[in-house]
RNA sequence: GCGCUCAUAGCUCAACGGAUAGAGCACUUGACUACGGAUCAAGAGGUUGCAGGUUCGAAUCCUGCUGAGCGCACCA
């Protein structure tokens, strides 16, 4: 029995109740089932009476206890308590506790799959950085989330497009162009050029690939680095994606929407709502009829598109690509950008609290030697993908970033990063799984197999009742995750799981030693590991993080 | 000046409005003739930045304050 079972029983008791006559209260849509942390209150508890309590005019404690007469009839529940202010605290027999190792190893990678997000289409944009360098730290965090995102989303049912904007137009592509040409011809960077090793090497590339490039006259020139320069810094960063396992369904480009005539329909298309102004020559956008602080320029008085016109195309592009929820997650320095985004969508006649959503990530912080290590793209000195990668691996790299919320700085210490002790969580995750498998393969060798005839009953102690316990909490926990767009909830309960598993493998051992018989407890335990190894594996997947066999 | 975000153990981080705020690291003390000791057990470590409010109940929601980061273009 699963905690959505038992959930969807306490629901059947109210109804009951209800049906009744002793209780006039509506019946909840979701009643919350959680694992006590305190094991002396039973398997699982609710809070339902207590939520009920005041609708229902009755003391909580009554509440409860109409409740628990009901649940205390159901099959499976061994025991119903009501403590401390109407918590009704309720307790499995084992034989229903045990039978979901089971289920879970049939289910396979399906386990932990739901239908929380079931047909929602959802567009998820992320890392979109300039494609005028190298991805730097801050974007790496949004591959190893966004990426984590997606899958978590889809593992709740919902149809996610990835997508990357490549902001291809404009100045700063214009600046990247010219820093090449100047990189190639031998010549000091203009001022506010791109300067770096990657710069150098990305003209030496260019120059190699095209040899009478420096013999056209110079706006020519500048023309094939922009295109060609651009093609090859494109390159590098799905390259370093595609290196990082984050993959993107589709690579959005900036350019597209001006060159299509994007923009200027989009514009028309809010004028037709209503929200398009004109004043000094310029054309805006009265994006502080919902909540921004000032109104926004489409069009300049120099006939210009903005890039906020671009965005607004973009939001529109994604909307009439069917989704029906656009999520982005930028970096905190575009903070400032929610409210207006927001705007467009309330502008074009959307749920600006439904349609479109922005999830703010902040920033991520590296020591070495104890020391802030500064990242800036513009100044050269950076950290890359490609640096994180090789310094302390993809797994470590997705791991750490996507273990801890979005609204949390982190600070990564390289040293600590690279020495590869066990202050990496991951390792001490994957360890668990390489247990499991370890167990598995001498289990092999030993010629035992799991038996058919399960008898779950005989997992009776506190860490097979505890390991149940995390087992059944997986489903729960990735649905979580997926409504509120925190993936960092797999990778902590993952921690959880590998605990409890590890103090299993130290009080219960599952082998037999020796010459000792192999026993209906053998294979009942077999079973639990399995399970075990199923949801940690599933578990690691959603993060993008291998589940070695060996270590 | 205005706005957004954040503030939890010495450090790095958790905690659908729920019971005694949890992990890891570091520190102290134990467990290897058991399936992988990259593990486990025990101990110590907290006025959840400060002050009010909402309610059966607040780290969580509201208000004010303090501190930090970031943002406030007819730039991209």
């Amino acid at each position: 029995m699963t905690p959505a079972d038992l959930s969807q029983a306490i629901q059947a008791a109210v109804s009951s109740a209800v049906e009744a006559g002793e209780l006039a209260v509506a019946v909840p849509e979701h009643v919350t089932v959680e694992r006590p942390k305190n094991r002396d209150h039973g398997d699982y508890a609710t809070n339902v009476a207590l939520q009920l309590a005041k609708a229902a005019g009755k003391p909580p404690r009554a509440v409860a206890e109409l409740l628990a007469e009901r649940l205390r009839g159901i099959t499976g529940v061994a025991k119903v308590d009501i403590a401390g202010p109407g918590f009704l605290n309720i307790t499995l027999d084992t034989a229903t506790a045990g039978a979901l190792a089971r289920t879970v190893v049939e289910a396979g990678e399906a386990y932990g799959r739901n239908d929380a997000l079931k047909g929602l289409k959802i567009n998820l944009e992320f890392v979109s950085a300039n494609p005028t360098g190298p991805i730097h730290i801050g974007g790496v965090r949004w591959a190893a989330v966004g990426d984590s995102m997606a899958r978590v989303l889809r593992a709740s049912g919902a149809d996610v497009t990835t997508e990357y904007y490549l902001n291809d137009a404009g100045v700063q592509i214009s600046k990247f162009a010219a820093s090449l040409q100047a990189a190639a011809n031998g010549r000091e960077v203009p001022e506010g050029g791109y300067v770096g090793e990657y710069i150098v090497d990305i003209a030496k590339a260019l120059t190699d690939a095209i040899p009478g490039v420096l013999d056209l006259p110079e706006a020519e020139q500048l023309e094939v680095f922009r295109t060609e320069g651009l093609k090859l810094m494109v390159a590098e960063i799905k390259r370093s994606m595609d290196e990082f396992g984050t993959h993107f369904d589709v690579w959005f480009s900036e350019k597209t929407l001006h060159d299509s005539g994007a923009v200027e329909k989009a514009i028309e298309r809010l004028r037709e709502q209503g929200h398009v102004f004109e004043q000094d020559g310029a054309v805006f956008l009265r994006t502080t009829d919902f909540g921004d602080d000032k109104d926004r320029v489409l069009i300049k008085a120099d006939g210009d598109k903005t890039y906020f016109a671009a965005d607004a195309a973009y939001y529109l592009s994604k909307r009439d690509r069917g989704a029906e929820v656009a999520l982005y997650m930028l970096g905190a320095d575009h903070h400032g950008y929610v409210n207006r985004l927001k705007a467009i969508s309330a502008c074009a006649g959307d749920d600006m609290d439904h349609n479109i959503e922005v999830k703010i990530g902040q920033f991520v912080k590296m020591l070495r030697d104890g020391e802030e290590v500064r990242m800036s793209k513009r100044a050269g000195n950076i950290i890359t993908i490609d640096d994180v990668v090789e310094w302390i691996g993809v797994d470590a790299a997705r791991y750490t970033l996507a273990r801890s919320s979005t609204d949390s700085t982190i600070t990564l210490d390289i040293n600590v990063l690279t020495s590869q002790t066990n202050e990496n969580r991951v390792f001490y995750v994957q360890y668990a799984h390489a247990r499991m498998s370890s167990l598995r393969r001498k289990a092999a060798d030993m010629g035992i197999t799991r038996a058919a005839d399960y008898k779950p009953e005989l997992l009776s102690t506190e860490w097979e009742n505890e390991l149940l316990g995390k087992l059944a909490e997986f489903p729960g926990v990735l649905a979580e995750a997926g409504q509120f767009r925190q993936p960092h909830r797999v990778a902590v309960y993952l921690e959880g799981l590998a605990a409890a598993y590890h103090r299993f493998w130290d009080n219960c051992p599952v082998l037999p030693k020796g010459d000792d018989e192999v026993t209906d407890l053998t294979h009942a335990r077999l079973w639990l590991v399995e399970a075990t190894r199923t949801v940690l594996a599933n578990g690691l997947t959603l993060l993008g993080v291998t589940a070695p066999e060996r270590m």
